[in-house]
This record gives structure tokens, C-alpha cells and sequence, in this order.
DNA sequence: AGGGGGACCTGTGCGC
DNA sequence: TGCGCACAGGTCCCCC
């Protein structure tokens, strides 16, 4: 499911109903997901606080008062849903209930303050574990991510130091969690051709100017993402069961064959296959 | 060493 | 209607 848009967009569902509240119970419905769930997983979480849900590039990071920290990522088809009768929406807000197959729902946290949230998962590319929140920098997750899009780390003078030497495509590139945080095949395909840059493209011929233009499509689209709510593809859906809309604005993802959207291109938008995936650009205005 | 492709899973939608 | 195939937002791992 999710990218970095999409991931923040759970993370401020989740935070009313389990920011500042105690996991009153904690289960796991199977012994793994991608990876085994963490040993005595029930155990370690129930009765706990949960201090603060963060974020960093896709993976929620709940930061326990036991001192360590949950780390969930959502893989491809993980979701979250809350049912709680305090956090209901009021009549008359958009509320869209997915219909998820209650057989994957994997880890059950019973809250404080009467919310049940539930981690949802049909193909278990998602994944849990626990470490001691003091040794994050060691967290083999989190050791090697490169700046966040948002972040005054993340300039075309990083971009331009990073693709440096890279004989790979710019998507691969863009695709790699080292060197940004947190895009995935959607928004990298969305930021390219915003900056008129070919996925194909060499990454190391991307200096400069160049790669000012692409580090700037970057943060706007991410921005404008998060700022709609992510996007919901199939049956994709917030937290709090609210559908993102930023999909009604993509330029080139799932667009082949359509018009290019940049003025006076002309151009049409085709698909080719990258790294065993879809890309999405326009041979005419994108080099 | 860097980079490309397959593997991990299940569900869905499309063409025949 | 039914079947099989292609494809899906991620990322680890193996092999070249």
C-alpha cells in the first residue's frame, strides 16, 4: 500500500487513539508476518504507554514507555482501522469502511480509552519488531535511510552528492531508501516528470541544476501528497477510514496512453518496465 | 561493488 | 460463468 504520504496519513489517523494511552492488550494472530513477530510480543507491549507515534521514511514508530520502540512497517497491503465508539465520526463526514478480510487481521492492541486498533495485512509483506529506543541508531531498519524529503537535509546538493557515480537509472535511484527516505514507485514516477527528467536517464548525469529541479519535485509532491490525505489505490483507506485523494492528481502513474499534461508537450504518456515495474513517463518533454 | 532480477504472499481484474 | 495470467504502493537476497 503505502509510501511516505500514505504511512504519515495512517500515523495521524492512529495518533488520537493511541498517542498518550496505555495498550491495555496486545496480540498477534499468527507466529509471523514477513518476519517473525518479536519474542513475548504480547507480553513486552501490554501495559505499556505508547509516549509518541513517529515516523521515519515508511515505518511508524511507536515510542514506548518500557523504553523501547515499535517499529511497523505496512509492506504492500498492511492497514490500520480503529473501532472505538469515542473517535466515531459524526454524521455526515465522508467515512468510507473498507472491507477487510477479517482472516489477515495479524495484531490486535486493545487501548486505553476504548479503541481497538487492528493491523490488517492480506500478503504480509509488513512487519514488527521491538528495539530499545535509546539504540536506534543501531536499528538496522533505520541505520542506513537517507534524509527525510521534507527535512533541511534533503537539497539538490545532496541529490547532486548522492547520485554521484551511479550508473543505475535515476528511478533506481530515486527507488533507493539511501538516498531519499521514503518514495516508492508511484511518487518517484510523479516527481520525475515534474522535474522533465526520463526515468531511464543515467543517474550520475543528473548534476547541478538538474538535480536542484528534481530535489524541489521532489519535496512539492510529497508535500501535496500528505497535504491530500495519500492516495488510495483499490481499497486503500486512512486510519480512521478516510480515503486519500491525492490519486485524482497524478500526472503520469497509471496514465498510459493518455495525454501529457505538461503545456504544449503533445506528448502521450507510456508505460515501460523498470526493476520489474511499472514507470510511467513522457518520451516527449521527459529526457 | 553496484546493479538487475527473482522471491516473498494474496487478491483482483481482465481477456479468452 | 470460469480459468489463467498479469499485475499490485516494498524490500531483501542472490547472482552477475
Amino acid at each position: 500500500m503505502p509510501e511516505l504520504p500514505e504511512v504519515e496519513t495512517v500515523r495521524r489517523g492512529l495518533t488520537p487513539a493511541m498517542e498518550g494511552r496505555r495498550i491495555l492488550a496486545a496480540r498477534a494472530n499468527r507466529a509471523d508476518l514477513r518476519f517473525p513477530f518479536p519474542e513475548r510480543f504480547a507480553e513486552r507491549l501490554s501495559g505499556t504507554r505508547v509516549e509518541r507515534l513517529d515516523r521515519r521514511a515508511k515505518y511508524l514508530l511507536a515510542r514506548l514507555g518500557s523504553g523501547e520502540t515499535l517499529l511497523m512497517h505496512l509492506g504492500m497491503s498492511g492497514r490500520f482501522s480503529i473501532e472505538a465508539d469515542d473517535l466515531s465520526r459524526q454524521p455526515g463526514d465522508f467515512v468510507y469502511a473498507p472491507a477487510a478480510n477479517p482472516a489477515h487481521d495479524h495484531a490486535v492492541f486493545e487501548m486505553e480509552g476504548g479503541a481497538t486498533v487492528t493491523y490488517n495485512d492480506p500478503r504480509r509483506f509488513g512487519f514488527m519488531t521491538l528495539f530499545p529506543t535509546e539504540a536506534e541508531d543501531a536499528q538496522p531498519f533505520l541505520a542506513s535511510l537517507g534524509p527525510e524529503p521534507g527535512s533541511n537535509a534533503f537539497s539538490g546538493a545532496h541529490l547532486d552528492a548522492a547520485l554521484k557515480g551511479r550508473r543505475s537509472s535515476i528511478k533506481a535511484a530515486l527507488l533507493d531508501q539511501k538516498v531519499v527516505a521514503g518514495l516508492g514507485n508511484i511518487y518517484v514516477c510523479e516527481a520525475l516528470w515534474r522535474a522533465r527528467i526520463s526515468p531511464k536517464r543515467i543517474a550520475a548525469t543528473i548534476p547541478g541544476a538538474r538535480a536542484e529541479r528534481l530535489a524541489h519535485a521532489v519535496r512539492a509532491v510529497i508535500a501535496e501528497a500528505i497535504e491530500a490525505g495519500g492516495s488510495t489505490l483499490r481499497d486503500y483507506a486512512g486510519a480512521d477510514g478516510a480515503m486519500g485523494y491525492f490519486q485524482h492528481r497524478f500526472d503520469v502513474y497509471g496514465r498510459e496512453g493518455e495525454a501529457c499534461r505538461t503545456p504544449d508537450c503533445g506528448g502521450t504518456v507510456i508505460r515501460t518496465v523498470q526493476q520489474a515495474r511499472s514507470s510511467f513517463h513522457c518520451p516527449g518533454c521527459q529526457r
